[in-house]
RNA sequence: GCGGGUGUGGCGGAAUUGGCAGACGCGCUAGACUUAGGAUCUAGUGUCUUACGACGUGGGGGUUCGACUCCCUCCACCCGCACCA
């Protein structure tokens, strides 16, 4: 409704020759074909300037188009791009792709049309849509994931893992739709049914492509310190990774020769080990369970089967079990303990057993507690009638460990379980291998033949980009395999030598793949024989500020940096990490303060918005809205706010299609400080991505411009720069009526003077007992007691301390004096 | 449960080596201009109080001449992880 009224009164202005409001829609235009016309972003990539990196998450171009989120942390880098070229840097400002991904093939499943042309038009919205922002893009650098010479390279960085060892075939439970006749994404499926159609989904074990990202967790962990991320994400990447150390027990199952490993962080309570849990899956399982044991033992294993994961990990339940009959021995006591089988231990953590010490571990005390098992007392401190006992304290009933506190005593239990050969120390991670295949049809081929005899090898260098079919007949092989088993002049592969035949790998990457890498193409776009140029790499690496969305917090990050290791081991990169800054911005909520989407009706349109309010009202909206991490609501109010706070600084410089006759070239010197003081905030708030407060001392400026009769042309000048890179084009448009040529993206950004900032007079504040009960005037340098003499004579303050004793006076110079009186 | 964070007017938010709480914007009130106004301009706007003044940054306590800021404690909300041995 708002903004209805607003475009309404704005072209009855325009009309009616009124001259209050500027035309966005022609001033917007106008700049971004004046920009596009003469590459005014272009980078120069052998530049002998400083460089700068600004990247942006690039989106993934959804059919509903973008959203106003979107443009949140773009305003953001191209703020800190445009204000880095007007210091002097060579800036990297790029945008691109990552167009794989499900909702394409799966309109093309449903519809029979080609991804590939549904996909191309969606990156057409987009691209149209984000132009009209004016963000100051380098669009010669465009990538995008699914351009074969863009693949050709995230494919040439899989058979560098797969020559590493890092890729390698496994057969893993995936998410199996029997309905559906498909394999299903962990996001496919809610609470154990496919989200299209509401079908049974079951766990199926089926070979996938594995990258051992666990060979790299501890680089992983370590970098992250030297990182300028929020600390918030880095524990987050940290908890991920998972890593605890302990040591790797083997037991020996009574009366048989079998063995099993279990890990532990607290060997130093072997003593206090009174029984042993297998997960349900473990393979053992099935040989030590005794005759006796065994329906229950079945049972108990098809229970589990069939609760969803949800069901499994829910921690209020009870905790439930089974003897398997079979019995381990205690290595430290020699002592028997029952081998039970329980769905609390999972089996893809550690080694899927363990040791279970109920005095001293909260889980194993609730299920020794339900099942009565013996709870024995190995640290003192605690009550273990009541609960367990985890804290530190000293050892007991624990032979060579008695009087031990914790530390010392882990230590000696793994001196001693490696000594006597029962053990060795061992550091687990949380992190599993990546899961890195997809049935998929929409994706990046995995560049491997499967050979008429079994085996498997990779394709050639020169084979590369090994190109999806082109097909109008996407549809679901039934198989689990992804589509392309279905298109057979594919899929047969006659190796061009020896005549060998094969097939084709029919699994695809992951959405991920082509966003673990696509910040190095961005540096050289075109190159045909190389990932990029070593030497452009050299120069353009790290990137120095990422901006997106805290959703990728782990995943797209933690991959992205795993790559760009596994690059860096390759000499292909030469820094250990991509992103020295990375920032998260916030989410834009709907008015009502809920998320905003479709069935809620919620969605506000940035197309809609550059039509009535313009392209740099958005901007600079979505800038002051709050900080820029924090999730605040969308105001309609608050954006004809930032709409007339454009337009104020439009007539302050513009009366009449002219320059304004306050702008001269007189000085003025009641604007000298908060000039200063706005080139300075401005400055170092931007500096730091304090966008809303920089945009309010820019406010601020513009309210003293008013009060004042006279604006020199120096001030306006430096205001239209510090303006310029949240509203570029307002900017340009004001810089052309100032009476320069061309474009202001490269003038020099302003500077303030230090001794401007402070008056020579300043306001001091005189306090009795902490509060101010008067104000003078005192020149900046006064001495303190000075300062304190003229307090004391104060009128007020003489009223405020009559009658009291003077204890003490704090005097503050530049500040304050307090007088403590009673 | 664990980890991280947040709590300030009617609303978004500002202020941190401890020194005038509420900048800036929205909203609201009054006035001016106007055929008209959700445009523009001027003034006002934390709460209570006629006023003097008192109170006020989630609650309680503490340190200090002085606390949104530091310490203790409790509460609420948000994000992430969640039987990780």
């Amino acid at each position: 409704m708002g903004w209805e009224f607003f475009y309404w009164l704005a072209l009855k202005n325009i009309i009616g020759g009124i001259d209050m409001a500027f035309d966005h829609q022609s001033i917007e235009q106008k700049w971004q074909t004046y920009w596009e016309e003469n590459k005014t972003f272009k980078t120069d990539s052998h530049s002998e300037k400083q460089k700068f990196y600004a990247l942006d998450m690039f989106p993934y171009p959804s059919g509903s188009g973008l959203h106003v989120g979107h443009p949140e942390g773009y305003t953001a880098t191209d703020i800190i791009s445009r204000m880095k070229r007007m210091q002097g840097y060579e800036v990297l400002h790029p945008m691109g792709w990552d167009a794989f991904g499900l909702p394409a093939e799966q309109y093309a499943i449903d519809t029979g049309n080609s991804p590939a042309v549904f996909t191309n038009e969606n990156i057409a919205t987009f691209k149209r849509q984000i132009k009209s922002l004016g963000f100051s893009y380098d669009w010669d650098r465009e990538i995008n994931t699914t351009d074969p010479k863009y693949y050709k390279w995230t494919q040439w960085i899989f058979l560098k893992m797969y020559e590493k060892g890092l890729a390698y075939m496994d057969e893993v439970p995936v998410n199996w739709c029997p309905a559906l006749g498909t394999v299903l994404a962990n996001e496919e499926v809610i609470d154990g049914k496919s989200e299209r159609g509401d079908h049974p989904v079951i766990q199926k074990p089926m070979r996938q492509w594995m990258l051992k990202i666990t060979e790299y967790a501890d680089r992983l962990l370590e970098d992250l310190d030297e990182l300028d991320w929020p600390e918030s994400l880095k524990d987050m990447q940290r908890n991920w990774i998972g890593k605890s150390e302990g040591a790797e027990i083997t037991f020996s199952i009574d009366g048989t020769n079998e063995t099993f490993k279990a890990f532990t962080t607290r060997p130093d309570t072997i003593f206090g080990a009174t029984y042993a849990v297998f997960s349900p899956e473990h393979p053992l399982v099935d040989d030590i369970t005794t005759d006796d044991q065994r329906d229950a033992v079945q049972q108990y294993k098809d229970e589990v089967q069939k609760k969803s994961e949800l069901e499994r990990t829910d921690l209020a339940k009870d905790k439930t079990g089974v003897f398997t009959g079979a019995y381990a021995i205690n290595p430290a006591n020699g002592e028997k303990m029952p081998i039970w089988i329980a769905d609390y231990v999972l089996m893809t953590y550690g080694t899927g057993a363990i040791m279970a010490v109920p005095a001293h571990d909260e889980r194993d005390y609730e299920f020794a507690s339900k099942f009565e098992l013996p709870i024995v007392e190995v640290v003192s401190g605690g009550n273990i009638d009541e609960e367990a006992h985890t804290e530190d304290g000293a050892h007991v009933n624990s032979d060579f460990l008695n009087g031990l506190n914790t530390d010392e005593a882990i230590e000696k239990a793994i001196e001693w379980l490696e000594n006597e050969g029962h053990g060795v120390r061992q550091t687990t991670y949380r992190l599993r291998d990546w899961l890195f295949s997809r049935q998929r049809y929409w994706g990046e081929p995995i560049p491997i033949v499967h050979w008429e005899d079994g085996t498997m090898s990779a394709l050639d260098e020169s084979e590369l980009p090994l190109e999806l079919p082109e097909t109008d007949q996407v549809k679901t092989s039934g198989t689990g395999e992804s589509p392309l088993a279905n298109i057979s002049e594919w899929l047969e592969y006659t190796d061009p030598k020896t005549g060998k035949k094969g097939r084709l790998e029919t699994n695809t990457m992951p959405q991920w793949a082509g966003s673990c890498w696509y910040y190095l193409r961005y540096i050289d776009p075109d190159n045909d024989d190389m990932l990029a140029d070593p030497e452009k790499l050299k120069k353009w690496l790290p990137v120095d500020l990422y901006i997106g969305g805290a959703e990728h917090a782990v995943l797209h990050l933690l991959y992205a940096r795993f790559w760009h290791k596994v690059l860096y081991d390759l000499d292909v990169v030469p820094t250990k990490e991509p992103f020295q800054k990375l920032f998260n911005q916030g989410m834009i909520l709907g008015e009502g303060n809920e998320k905003m989407s479709k069935s809620k009706g919620n969605v506000v349109n940035p197309d809609d918005i550059v039509q009535t309010h313009g392209a740099d009202t958005l901007r600079l909206y979505e800038m002051f809205m709050g900080p820029l991490d924090a999730s605040v609501a969308w105001s309609t109010n608050g954006l004809d706010g930032a709409r007339r706070f454009l337009d104020r600084v439009w007539r302050l410089y513009v009366e009449e299609d002219k320059l304004s006759s306050r702008i001269s070239d007189e000085a003025n010197e009641s604007l000298e400080k908060v000039y200063n003081e706005t080139v300075k905030k401005v400055t170092e708030d931007f500096e730091e991505l304090g966008f809303n407060t920089g945009i309010s001392q820019m406010m601020v400026f513009v309210n003293e411009c008013y009060k004042n009769e006279v604006l020199p042309r120096e001030y306006a000048e430096g205001f239209v720069k510090l303006l310029s890179p949240v509203a570029p084009h307002l900017a340009e448009e004001i810089w052309s009526i100032l009476g320069h040529e061309g474009t202001i993206a490269y003038e020099a950004w302003p500077t303030y003077d230090e001794s401007k900032l402070v008056e020579d007079q300043v306001e001091i504040v005189l306090q009795v007992m902490g509060k101010v009960r008067g104000r003078a005037q005192v020149p900046k340098d006064a001495g303190k007691e000075q300062l304190e003499e003229l307090a004391l004579n104060d009128e007020r303050v003489q009223e405020w301390i009559e009658g009291k004793t003077i204890r003490k006076v704090v005097v503050v110079p530049g500040k304050l004096v307090n007088i403590v009186a009673n």
